[in-house]
RNA sequence: GCCGGGGUGGUGAAAUGGUAUACACGAGAGACUUAAAAUCUCUUGCUCGCAAGGGCGUGUGGGUUCGAGUCCCACCCUCGGCACCA
């Protein structure tokens, strides 16, 4: 019987002690395959299924790309900044950097023991001073560039704690922590410009990623394209600018609402009879949260009447001007509302704005009056000018066009898509390298005086400001341009920025004099595949390559995209629920991988289901999984006697197929089934010591250990894995017979073993001739006979 | 509400428009054993039939086709993502 707990230690301490896994990062012989899974927060929990589940079957995809004759470089870090360690040292007093050293440890332990090619020379840990240098220097190249700015933005504050929330941290509108109400306060925070890439971010040609990450970033990205419309307002020379993508809708705008954000709102009542009224609405709309702003029904619009009034400029007509929260600061923070926008329809029957139609179905006048919704469906045009009685979608680019030539419009491109926000009031993190000068204003670190090192004697309890702030010795700085006393930037960066970048620190990992080297990322790069979860479809990955672009753009990298080919693992739940500590049903590899070993668990894992379904975990079918590795062990250690030679190699070579597709595509569940057919067919043809080798180096990716034992048990030369992957044999995959299906009327009525070469003549004589078949042709006219070469004969018959 | 997956045996699941349920778990029967475990062999969608064979069957209802799990239309359920984006 395999030892399958003994076996690995001994080849894992014999990989690691022979350096089987180092990365040859010049070799000029191989072509370059850069194989990456998404690198995870070092928690202090143990290692669990979910892990297991991306590091395992994307680790069995390494190794198939290296016996295919590639150079792979697969690495591994941690991404080791970021709340929980702050939290948990909040609660325990334990230094994040003690806490994260220790975890990282533990977590190196248990990832071993999966027994991956991790490259460990060259790994990346993002809260190490090598590291966040560079996360530092990087905002530095955005700042230089215009990319890095700071502005005003409301933020979750909450009032018990004296700190600012992530979203995730606002429970109901109430801090998770001491339960206080969470406001909104207006901070000065970093952003970086990711608008300015938004259209650049939009092109996913040469990209091998899954349909659905790219609508879903497309969507976040959220391009639309409208007209930017003047409404002069009544009595002055101020104007009021909208937009709206349905400018076919002019003739029906009956008023004009402003977000409550809108810089220009609280001009235009102060000092009025409505100003009370509109801060009064203005407070209620702040308070709310965005669930409730949201939140859908024309009870929940809320809005005020500013007094004031704009001009259609279509028709001259004088309309009212309201604050709405519904209204965001999106396109220009003014939109223009009619009857048909269930929204504006909605708002104006609270507040009985008189509304009209100009679109009907058949372009027959209709009336808002009576309806009860607002019409949102395309038709013909009426009461609207030249373009009545045109269809509404041929006639919206025309009246873009006219509303550009008449010069009260002008198309413009928005994006829904929002600049990056990348500074945190919070201890653990990249400082943000930059110093605040009385005099000179925000001042950007010299380079050579990064790293600007985060101090360690730090009280992270929250009062007020970052705990950095607190800091005397840490604040104090000379200010690089005019030399006096400044301030240093009690932020951090947001821990989406250290992981940005991190895939171009890995071939680098051990420079200590640049974040990398331009040679070794150009050769490197892209990632040839990228696996992980799909919840980071949208800021992680949109993130990395908005600074890939960016360094592109500043010649520090030459290709346009970090990702060549992307896969998103699925997710491992139990009872299907989420698997978390505070849940409490974390199931923990360990007494599998103890009872049957890593290389059981790791196929039983790929074997549940296709790789990105994931699946609920049960282990009810893992001894299947055990017993299916006792068989090929057997079958491939022991000499038997070959019974049918032709069969086998016709097996062995089928068996190569079908495997080597199956992985190129990662469908391990199906690769593992044709192993299992393999082992139940071989027990009756035998097999010779060639064909068990060349099954021994087909298992090797997904079963490495097993598979370097067996290689050492088959005499061949360490290790498997210098080996290259076996070849098939096309000729042999071709049987010389096959099975004819008769059907009568779309049923199968019979089967025949014929000569893979038969004519079609023969073969409906022979289909025919089927005793079941003929039964069915007898006192009946067949019509049709339809002929699948190599499958099927279909008669259609008509009872006569 | 919108966008995107997915609904197939008792269970996890296979299936370029061409034999639905491969592979595995579980269950049942048998072999080996003093016995058990392990291993091996057979059976295993439902249903009628002694059998040969027939009928039904991939969430529901329609459609296209010689032929539909697969394509089209409508709907139900479910899991993700987004959510007043003008």
């Amino acid at each position: 019987m395999y030892n399958g707990p003994g076996v690995e230690k001994k080849w894992q301490e014999k990989w690691d002690s022979s350096g089987l896994y180092r990365t040859n990062l010049q070799d000029p012989k191989r072509p370059k395959f850069y194989n990456l899974v998404m690198f995870p927060y070092p928690s202090g929990d143990k290692l669990h299924v979910g892990h297991w589940y991306n590091y395992g079957p994307a680790d069995s995809f390494g190794r198939f790309m290296r016996m295919k004759g590639f150079n792979v470089f697969e690495p591994f870090g941690f991404d080791s900044f970021g709340l929980p360690a702050e939290n948990y040292a909040i609660k325990t007093g334990v230094h994040p950097v003690e806490s994260i050293a220790h975890n990282c440890e533990t977590m190196r332990k248990q990832i071993r023991a999966i027994g991956t090619m991790y490259d460990w020379d060259l790994e990346v840990v993002t809260s190490t001073p090598e590291y966040y240098k560079w996360t530092q220097w990087i905002f530095l190249q955005l700042y230089k560039k215009g990319l890095a700015y700071r502005k005003k933005a409301a933020v979750n504050w909450c009032p018990g704690c004296q700190t600012v929330l992530a979203n995730e941290q606002v429970v109901d509108g109430k801090c998770e922590r001491c339960k206080s109400e969470v406001i909104k306060k207006d901070l000065l925070q970093w952003f970086f410009g990711i608008r300015e890439y938004a259209e650049q971010l939009l092109d996913y040609s040469d990209m091998d990623w899954p349909e659905k990450t790219i609508l879903m970033q497309k969507e976040w990205i959220g391009k639309s394209t409208g007209v930017n419309i003047n409404f002069k307002m009544d009595g002055s020379d101020e104007v009021l600018t909208a937009y709206t993508t349905r400018p076919d809708t002019i003739y029906s705008v009956t008023f004009v609402v402003m977000a409550p954000e809108h810089p220009l709102l609280m001009e235009l009542v102060n000092g009025t009879e409505y100003e009370k009224e509109v801060r009064e609405v203005c407070d209620q709309i702040q308070k709310q949260t965005l669930i409730e702003r949201a939140s859908e029904g024309g009870k929940n619009k809320l809005g005020a009447f500013l007094g004031k009034y704009v001009i259609n400029p279509v028709n001259g007509e004088k309309i009212p001007v309201y604050v709405a929260n519904f209204a965001l600061m999106y396109g220009t923070g003014v939109v223009m509302a009619d009857a048909h926008d269930q929204r504006d329809f909605e708002f104006a029957q609270k507040y009985t704005i008189p509304l009209k139609f100009v679109i009907s179905v058949d372009g027959a006048k209709t009336s808002p009056e009576k309806a009860k919704e607002a019409y949102t469906a395309d038709g013909i045009l009426f009461d609207s000018g030249d373009f009545t009685g045109m269809n509404n979608r041929e006639a919206l680019p025309k009246v873009a066009e006219w509303m550009e030539k008449k010069g009260f419009g002008k198309r413009t491109v928005n994006y829904k898509l929002r600049d990056w926000l990348v500074s945190r009031q919070r201890y653990w993190g990249a400082p943000i390298p930059m110093i605040y000068c009385a005099k000179c204003g925000d001042v950007p670190v010299p380079e050579e005086s990064l790293p600007i090192l985060l101090p360690e004697d730090v009280d992270f309890i929250p009062r007020g400001r970052s705990p950095l702030a607190y800091n005397e010795k840490f604040m104090k700085a000379e200010c690089p341009k005019c030399g006096g006393a400044a301030e240093r930037a009690d932020e951090t960066l947001d821990t989406f920025v250290d992981s940005s970048w991190y895939l171009l620190r890995y071939p680098c990992a051990n420079m200590m004099d640049k974040a990398f080297e331009k040679e070794t990322v150009d050769h490197w790069m892209p990632v040839d595949m990228y696996i992980g979860g799909p919840e980071h479809a949208c800021m992680h990955l949109l993130y990395a390559r908005f600074i890939h672009k960016v360094l592109r753009d500043l010649g520090y990298v030459s290709t346009k995209e970090p990702f060549k080919r992307l896969f998103h693992q699925g997710l491992i739940t139990k009872n299907s629920a989420k698997m978390s500590k505070s849940k409490g049903n974390v199931v923990s590899p360990d007494e599998f991988v103890g009872k049957y070993g890593s290389d059981v668990f790791r196929l039983y894992l790929m074997f549940m289901g296709p790789f990105d379904a994931g699946g609920d975990w049960n282990d009810k079918g893992i001894t299947g999984v055990a017993r299916f590795v006792d068989r090929f062990w057997r079958a491939m250690s022991e000499k038997t006697a070959v019974v049918d030679a032709d069969a086998m190699k016709r097996l062995v070579h089928r068996t190569i197929a079908r495997v080597t597709g199956d992985i190129e595509i990662l469908h391990f569940n199906t690769a593992i089934a044709a192993f299992m057919e393999f082992v139940n067919e071989v027990s009756k043809t035998g097999i010779d010591l060639e064909h068990q080798q060349m099954m021994v180096k087909l298992i090797a990716p997904i079963a490495p250990h097993l598979a370097e034992e067996l290689w050492e048990v088959l005499e061949g030369e360490y290790s498997i894995f210098h080996q290259s992957y076996p070849a098939y044999d096309p000729a042999l995959l071709q049987e010389t017979m096959f099975d004819l299906v008769v059907q009568v009327n779309g049923k199968v009525r019979g089967k025949v073993l014929v000569d893979r070469g038969i004519s079609e003549e023969d073969a409906i004589k022979a289909g025919a001739a089927i005793p079941n078949v003929a039964k069915f042709l007898e006192g009946v006219t067949v019509v049709k006979q339809i002929y699948v070469p190599g499958k099927l004969l279909s008669f259609v018959v008509k009872i006569a």
